[in-house]
DNA sequence: GATGAATGAGCTTTCATTCAT
DNA sequence: AATGAATGAAAGCTCATTCAT
């Protein structure tokens, strides 16, 4: 059981890498089981088809993703500090797996929806749940009045928009970021705006 | 010479559309002059190959975009409200072309990265154009003291997923949105951010 | 009636120059009426195809071959001297078309027998003519005990060989041979051998 | 090993005889493994592509043409009839190959120059190595008095030309020749000529 | 007579998947 | 479990021929 999944995971690693660079499409099984190093059959052996493994992929990333994301605390007695601090958490966790593995940031920002309907609409029901949850954000925190009024729907749109073009400036420049830097960056842009205090 | 051309947007339009909606690899010629009503050696009497339909749909989606915009005019002697307005300008007219065909909106979105090298280096230097053309613009507002200190390159990044993720979230969507109300929102989200003032 | 002809004859001109260049499969429809400076339609206005362009340019070109052609007149009265000299204007007769239309020339000795069944039939047919005649000028040389006992059918079968290969170094390497020479040459290399006289 | 070589001979086997009898354009890759009978895919797991089958049946036929032949072996101390009896070796194993097979026979005869310029160029080269080295044996022979005074790059040109008419007529005829009368008759008509002795 | 846009049968090639060993 | 030879549907593209203008 041990080796079966230390090698699926293998090929899994290996399509991860292949799909990150080359595309889905521009990937083929010879590829793949080349750069695993195993035979035709024996990919079949582990995944049902190449597009199982593209799902897995992004299942697992996703996962990996969101794994890292907690409920923001609010409430009356809740500061704005503590508030921001665990808004810079979130962020740094939910973005991490990405800055940790180049691959999955080519991977999640030019090719998870390249594939077909089904592999968009799965891409799509992620963004989409992050967003709704967001939205729900900025509504409690303008109950709060934290945030002040504003349309949370298209702010929430913006925002993850903003943190998918972050990734994939990331994967395709591969400038190398300073994480902190970045996040600090992101939080004061969103929270303050870029003009100078009038 | 009026009868050719309009053979060809007939044709470059169906490509368009099942681009968008199936991506380009699922797309066939089969799909694309089965759409169009041609026969398979028409579509070649107008364009070279499937690619090269797919770049000049591309090159015409980026001159649209790009032919709306205009310099901001900056100076001691140009007020904020001015440079507002001018920015609200320019954001409209970028973003009213995917607003406008929803296909187009699909494409820009989801379906340009997917091709293959040439294709994604394409996409790649059209944003990073815009990009640049953004920080250098922030940085300049950081000279006149209209924007507040900040990192320059990764707000443009920022500012530029930011649109892209509304143009997304339209196209996935479908939900239309009020193209007035969506810019001053995005206007204020950037320039105020998010939060009530302290 | 005139300019029909003359029409035709370019179409046909353009044809043997192509053929002759890049072979029947590699020459498209689309080459000859460029060349012709001609519509597509056009073309099908004087042929009825490709097919039946390059047969009545191969027809021609037999026809050119054979009409120097003339019977060998012998007989007990007709010296040696005489029967050498009729051959050599024969042959001279028979090749000359060729080494004065250097596309004849790779027609012939390249392109003939690529096309179809019934092309290679055709071409067949003619050196069969030419072999089966020499076959019996053989016989009766024979008779005449002007030539050796020997395999009259192989004999002729080489004689026509030879004169296709000297067609086709020609044809290949565009050498100008001087045709005096080259009469001479082979007339001695038939009637003596190569061989010194023991 | 042995299977695949096999395998790959079989489809060779086919194409040569595809090739030689319906001509490169005219066999298609459905012909051929519907000859072989293998599925389609199967066809390109051995040759990657049509062309290549081609040239590597046209590669094989000239090394086991070539392979048979050895220089003659001349001198002051090397009689005529040795040279002869050489002469005879050597023209039995250059042309035995195609007397044997009678697809290889029409495949060199008529279909060698039909593929296109790369093709064509192969077979020339090789045509022009057998006359360099012809011409270069008559220029030996006519320093060692053995060969007449006459034009060796004629003369080299216009008897491999016979060999190849030799080689074309019984492609085209199918007649089998008895190959030892043939040799004979060759060596004669070359050596003496067809001319009685005067 | 002349044109050239339109046609579609047919081509070579690819590649995800299967299955006998 | 592992292999890799075999498969064949489906792709993109070409080009000789037709026919409305």
């Amino acid at each position: 059981m041990k080796d079966r999944d230390s090698r699926r995971s293998d090929i899994m690693d290996c399509a991860k890498e292949l799909f990150a660079l080359k595309g889905y499409h521009n990937t083929s099984i010879n590829d793949i089981i080349a750069k695993a190093q195993i035979a035709r059959g024996t990919f079949y052996l582990y995944f049902d088809s190449k597009r199982s493994v593209f799902f897995e992929i992004i299942d697992s990333a996703v996962e990996q993703i969101l794994s890292g994301l907690r409920p923001v605390k609010t409430g009356p007695n809740i500061g704005m500090d503590s508030i921001l601090s665990q808004l810079r958490i979130n962020l740094s966790h939910a973005m991490s797996p990405m800055f940790n593995d180049i691959y999955l940031a080519k991977l999640v920002s030019s090719q998870a929806e390249s594939l077909d309907t089904g592999a968009t609409e799965k891409v799509t029901a992620f963004y989409r749940n992050i967003i709704d949850w967001l939205e729900e954000s900025l509504d409690e925190g303008q109950e709060l009045s934290i945030v002040r009024p504003l349309n949370s729907r298209i702010t929430a749109v913006a925002l993850v928009g903003m943190l998918k073009g972050i990734i994939w400036s990331y994967a395709i420049g591969g400038e190398m970021l300073d994480f902190h830097e970045l996040v600090e960056e992101l939080t004061a842009n969103v929270t303050r705006g870029i003009m100078v205090k009038e």
